[in-house]
RNA sequence: GCGGAGUUGCCGGAGUGGUCAAACGGGACAGGUUUAGGCCCUGUUAGCUUAGUGCUUACGCAGGUUCGAAUCCUGCACUUCGCACCA
């Protein structure tokens, strides 16, 4: 089907307004996240879109009144990335930008306007926005577009506004410090898609327990990850190349390197950097923890660049210290140098962790293992990993820890850590996991943001509603459900604002925006009211927090509300009402990657809101797309995009494709050769469907093939209700089609035409949620209308005749015996007997069938049948009683007499005679000769 | 590291105690149709065996429960996803 028919039918949809909602009767509301505006569009957009569409076109033709609406993202600073990546000349986003506006427009001339316009951010949405629906009309949507909104709208702002004053008042917001990845020069918090290769290499905070070591009246202080080491301490590490410096942080004063001051200014208040400090090497600090006094070793491996510069020093534990301590044993001209000879020398491992499988020194252990020369020794690094981890997991403290010891490190850690803050010991620092710069180039560094606004998930009872809320709602699958619950546990303070980037501006401090993820947690109430703003032209002041107190909570009343937002009663009733009948929203279809953020903050968010009737009733799941295997990006150039799908695939095959090809949550592997294959069945079901619509006639239709297509009907319905929509496809795709097969090769011209009288406008009924244009052009053959408006097909369960078809079936398997049998035999044979079971064993497979229901253990079987009058066929009953108890499988499904299996081989005698070309006598089994079963004739060629 | 999901035939992927050598789709092979190709039709696609409808081996690996396990239990291995300011 070409692009034109496509685009010929989304017209008459439109024209007809059906997917409008009515407004009245049992009403469906289903929505999917609106994706984010970011250029074109791909199928992996048009996953979501597809698959909700199946389920609201379905839920339409059952009678429901759906809301089925779309809108778009553009908070957060994607969209102010690319704008200012086009301001500032970046050629690699020029192109590409150009080469998207280009799609749409090809005057040379007015793409360089547009191009020039997207320097403002704003105009980037204003132009993607009408492309987009365009693009994602062209999948064939049954979407409402009259109630589409971005989130940068006003109406969106002015909700998302009044949540956060809820929140407020609901004391669900908090304010504190808290840590990001930054850059001083761009003066800017970073994201991944900030810091250069961040995608391949993560960034990560680290938080390290800064120990502070009495010196004279003030501090040296060194970062640890291993506060629960300090009981092993026995010097410190400086590099006697790096520059020191002494800081008054608050009213104390530290030592630490001048790189390290710098950063910390940005994580502590008031940082002032004092003077240099030198020759601290062969002087003492008191450490903390153990109280005791030691010395300062100069040593190249600390770094003054990572953490603090300065290191507290653990033979035991820590391979770097315990190899730089043998080195510096070993190297007398330097401690010479410094005087401290002796001190060196007297330095002993206190061993303080034992571990299962190092001791209790893990890392001399480890080191004298792996035969570590030095400190350079590139091994090291894996090796302090090691001890690390064996540590944490294994590891029991030792007496010398005092009150800690005997704990399990992983509990002392934290122990330890909070006793040696609390007694003004230890404090922290963050470092970034490696050393990283910013696209611009400047350097990453972890800042301490105050003022910082969170979402507190613990708040007093949320949790508890949230978890309520989810025990309510239906899952598909439910698989995931486990996730949600370790997801909530785990969920506790959300930074909720941003410094930059497009959104809500938070309410209780302009300076910031509302994050991009908490601002998108209730937007779906707004559908229900969105047009009724526009019709009405509201305006920023009429949307007031009143506004919707009243329409969304009705908790105040209406001369209030009306008087204060300064709209009319009438209107505002009528606002109620609609959020009224389309809450709560029955059905959300989501990608399975939101579940541990957007997801699980919409649940809060409605629990936190609303009253318990509307929230939402069911999350259904879908998977990834890739291609080939890989996943796509636009930086590898394997992307389709939803133009392409029109024009090149259309619209049905990837509706057919990607329902057929894989489960609602699983991964979709698009190949171009599968899509071929998709596009292929599309032109074949056209090509049915039209061969149907001209030779179907009334008649009487053949039983049999009625309960195959009540069949069909019945299992679609029950697949589609239970989201079930690949095996939908299976039934009303190639189950059709097999059947209408069937019936072409048995059936003569007129049953063939009544049965295409009977199926075909039901059949593409069934059609028309996967493949509504396919199906619109086949119903137009023979039919007036839409079949977009059309009811869903009810089944006639009475009519479907299990029995019926298990001969038909008895009839094929007769066939596939022959066709074996011929491999067989000499091919020269001119005559077929086919030999029926006797009478005898009819009676005894009923008998089975009774006994084997209630058990099938051979010895109680066998006893239970020798009580019946087989019993007097003593040899033959014990044989045919094995042979069905080992092959539970050839025990008949229903059991048909030998009168009916008879007439009904005398029925089909013709088509075998036709088909095999042998001349066929029927008859009974005289017990002798070839074995024959109740529904298993014996043959006999020649 | 913590937590989730998964491992089925040539491939994608159904299947959750007997009706399973395993749906459905695809691929490959053989035959028919056709001027040829495509479409279409028929058959084969774990091994062995057979005037037949039988046997053996198989659903990540190793054990266990059961008259009976792809399906339930235990352990192991591997794969994959999420872990917060990122949409």
């Amino acid at each position: 089907m070409d692009s034109k028919t496509a685009q010929k039918w989304q017209k008459s949809w439109k024209d007809a307004q059906i997917f409008v909602p009515k407004e009245k009767g049992k009403k469906y509301f289903i929505t999917t996240p609106y994706p984010y505006i970011s250029g074109s569009l791909h199928i992996g957009h048009g996953r979501a879109v597809t698959e909700t569409d199946i389920i609201a076109r379905y839920k339409r033709m059952k009678g429901f009144d759906v809301l089925y609406p779309l809108s778009f993202h553009i908070t957060g600073t994607p969209v102010l990335g690319i704008s200012a990546a086009i301001k500032s000349g970046n050629q690699k986003m020029i192109q590409l930008y150009k080469g998207y506006i280009k799609t749409y427009i090809s005057d040379e001339k007015e793409v360089q306007k547009v191009l020039d316009s997207f320097k403002e951010p704003q105009k980037i949405v204003d132009f993607f926005t009408p492309k987009m629906i365009e693009e994602y009309s062209g999948l064939g949507l049954s979407v409402d577009w009259s109630r589409t909104f971005t989130s940068g709208d006003m109406t969106h702002q002015q909700m998302v506004d009044w949540q956060f004053k809820k929140y407020k008042q609901l004391d669900y917001l908090k304010t504190g410090d808290h840590p990001v990845l930054y850059c001083p020069e761009d003066g800017n918090a970073m994201g991944e898609d900030d810091i250069k290769d961040a995608d391949s290499n993560k960034v990560e905070k680290q938080e390290y327990t800064l120990l502070k070591f009495k010196f004279e009246d003030k501090f040296l202080v060194a970062g640890t990850l291993r506060p629960e080491t300090v009981f092993g301490q026995t010097n410190l590490w400086i590099n006697p190349d790096a520059k020191y410096v002494e800081v008054k942080v608050g009213d104390e004063n530290w030592i630490l390197s001048e790189k390290a001051a710098w950063k910390l200014s940005f994580q502590k208040k008031q940082v002032k950097i004092l003077r240099e400090i030198k020759d601290l090497i062969g002087k003492t600090a008191i450490a903390p923890g153990i109280n005791k006094e030691i010395p300062i070793f100069p040593s190249t491996f600390t770094n003054p660049d990572r953490v603090t510069g300065i290191v507290t020093s653990v033979p035991s534990d820590a391979p770097f210290d315990y190899v730089a301590l043998r080195d510096l044993k070993e190297n007398k001209e330097l401690t010479d140098k410094y005087g401290i000879t002796d001190e060196v020398q007297k330095i002993k491992v206190i061993p303080i962790i034992k571990t299962q499988r190092y001791g209790d020194s893990a890392a001399l252990a480890l080191t004298d293992k792996h035969k570590i020369k030095n400190q350079n020794d590139p091994k090291l690094d894996e090796l302090t990993k090691e001890v690390y981890k064996e540590g944490y997991h294994s590891g029991v403290m030792l007496e010398n820890a005092g009150e800690f010891k005997g704990l399990k490190v992983s509990i002392a850690k934290e122990k330890i850590k909070q006793h040696l803050t609390k007694k003004g010991l230890a404090d922290i620092f963050y470092e970034t996991t490696r050393i990283a710069y910013s696209r611009s180039g400047g350097e990453v560094i972890v800042a301490v943001l105050d003022n910082q606004w969170f979402i507190d998930f613990n708040s007093e009872g949320w949790k508890q509603k949230a978890k309520k809320l989810l025990g309510g709602i239906d899952l598909v699958p439910d698989s995931y459900r486990k996730q949600f619950e370790e997801t909530f546990e785990w969920l506790d303070k959300r930074p909720c604002a941003r410094r930059r980037g497009l959104g809500t501006k938070f309410p209780f401090d302009k300076d910031w925006i509302i994050e991009s993820l908490s601002d998108s947690t209730i937007y779906m109430t707004l559908y229900t009211i969105q047009d009724l703003i526009i019709k009405n032209n509201l305006k920023r002041e009429n949307l007031s927090e009143d506004f919707f107190d009243y329409v969304y909570l009705n908790s105040i009343s209406l001369d209030e509300a009306s008087k204060s937002t300064g709209i009319d009663k009438e209107l505002l009733k009528q606002l109620r009402q609609r959020f009224e009948r389309w809450m709560p929203n029955d059905h959300r279809h989501t990608f399975s990657l939101h579940l541990s953020n957007h997801l699980s903050f919409m649940i809060f968010a409605h629990a936190a809101l609303f009253e318990e009737k509307y929230w939402p009733k069911m999350i259904s799941f879908h998977g990834l797309i890739v291609r080939d295997g890989g996943k796509m990006s636009k930086s590898k150039g394997n992307t389709i995009s939803l133009l392409d799908i029109k024009e090149k695939w259309g619209a049905d095959t990837f509706r057919f494709y990607i329902t057929q090809s894989t489960t609602l949550d699983g991964t979709f592997d698009w190949k171009d050769k599968e899509a071929k294959n998709a596009q292929n069945t599309i032109k074949k079901i056209l090509a049915e469907g039209k061969q149907a619509a001209l030779q179907r006639k009334k008649g009487v239709v053949k039983p049999l093939y009625k309960s195959k297509f009540e069949r069909i009907k019945k299992n679609a319905t029950n697949y589609l209700e239970n989201l079930k929509t690949r095996e939908y496809n299976n039934q009303v795709v190639f189950n059709t089609l097999t059947v209408i097969k069937e019936a072409k090769k048995d059936l003569d011209e007129k049953h063939l035409a009544s049965f295409y009288d009977y199926m075909l406008d039901d059949w593409i009924k069934m059609l028309t949620p996967a493949i509504p244009h396919t199906a619109e052009e086949i119903w137009a053959h023979s039919n007036e209308g839409l079949v977009s408006a059309q009811s869903w097909p009810k089944y006639d369960n009475g009519l479907i005749d299990d029995k019926l078809e298990y001969m038909s079936e008895l009839a094929e398997s007769l066939r596939l015996d022959i066709i074996d049998l011929q491999k067989l035999v000499d091919v020269n044979a001119k005559k077929l007997t086919i030999i029926i079971s006797e009478k005898w064993k009819y009676d005894f497979l009923s008998k089975l069938k009774d006994i084997t229901s209630d058990s099938m253990d051979y010895q109680y079987v066998m006893a239970e049948m020798m009580k019946t009058e087989h019993k007097k066929r003593g040899k033959e009953t014990v044989a045919l009683l094995q042979y069905y108890l080992k092959n539970i499988s050839k025990i008949p499904k229903f059991l048909v007499s030998q009168e009916e299996e008879i007439s009904a081989l005398k029925e089909n005698k013709k088509n075998l005679e036709k088909e095999f070309g042998y001349q066929i006598e029927i008859k009974i089994s005289d017990g002798k000769g070839k074995k024959a079963l109740p529904g298993r004739p014996g043959l006999l060629l020649g």
